[in-house]
DNA sequence: TTTTCATGTAACTTCAATTATTACGATTCG
DNA sequence: CGAATCGTAATAATTGAAGTTACATGAAAA
């Protein structure tokens, strides 16, 4: 299976951005991300749906973040990507006759959900504004080691 | 991404077998679990190489349960199949130069690590032995209600 | 107003990983 | 011996994310 790493893409995008006093275009974000303009387009625009980003045609357009760093959590990034199928680990069926596999499926349901549960609650502790202060901390180290050496 | 559902597969034929007094063939295996007798040796096969089941070749050969129902834990099912990935959303790149993707690497990791890390304990307190009791609490209302109605 | 730069989106291809299938060899019991 | 069964290599089907191509739309600049 291959990994989703949308989340992953969209934080990486959106901290660029935030760098950035004007907007940014697709075309900026897919070289910097190693990918490819309209899987950027397709990817933000779920963002731009909820009102995390807005988008601009034409001559000086681009994306550009519409809301506040400290009011978007990973939590919402995540739903807004349409909340994806977080493990790689499932049941073979869904909805079984058997009862054997019935008491299987459930024992490992319950497991799954409570793994999401503290996932998703973790992703709600975290916020734009504190990847861009991890950020900003990592930065000033490496400016620190460059002046050492 | 498509789902791995081998720990619900050998979960499911090792209760089975569990019910069972004699080997059970991958033929019957792969029946009762709509796949294939292949899919089933190649399963079983790794469950057999950590001791947890046996398989005779020949007549009257097939799959039998070699080890305790109650000593053996999800965690150890897990493990016996390689410990596959257990998520299905990941980073976009492992190792990145980048320092923003550093700092998006490192929340998601943390957090993804820490959920995983809940799972497998949660793995641990669940033996064979609980599932099928399990069963047989299903089975036994399963019966209940067939009598009532 | 015309040109250019940018997004919007549909359609299709590529890619990676699981699962399924085919084929054949090896072993064991009747 | 011969039928039943596992062992395993090689290959195909399937699935979902990611990448690509193509073209339409809209906005700013020349």
């Amino acid at each position: 299976m291959k990994r989703d790493s949308r989340l992953s893409s969209v934080l990486h995008a959106l901290l660029h951005m935030a760098e950035q006093d004007g907007p940014v275009t697709s075309e900026t974000l897919a070289q910097c991300m190693n990918t490819n303009p309209v899987v950027v387009r397709r990817t933000m625009g779920l963002l731009r749906e909820v009102g995390i980003v807005n988008s601009a045609k034409g001559h000086t357009g681009g994306w550009t973040i519409a809301a506040d760093l400290g009011a978007v959590t990973l939590r919402q990034l995540h739903e807004a990507l349409g909340e994806p199928a977080v493990f790689a680990i499932g049941n073979r069926n869904e909805t079984p006759e058997c009862l054997v596999e019935q008491a299987v499926n459930s024992v490992l349901d319950d497991a799954f959900a409570e793994a999401e549960a503290l996932l998703l609650k973790r992703f709600e502790t975290v916020t734009l504004a504190d990847l861009a202060a991890d950020f900003a901390r990592r930065h000033a180290e490496w400016r620190e080691t460059r002046t050492i050496s």
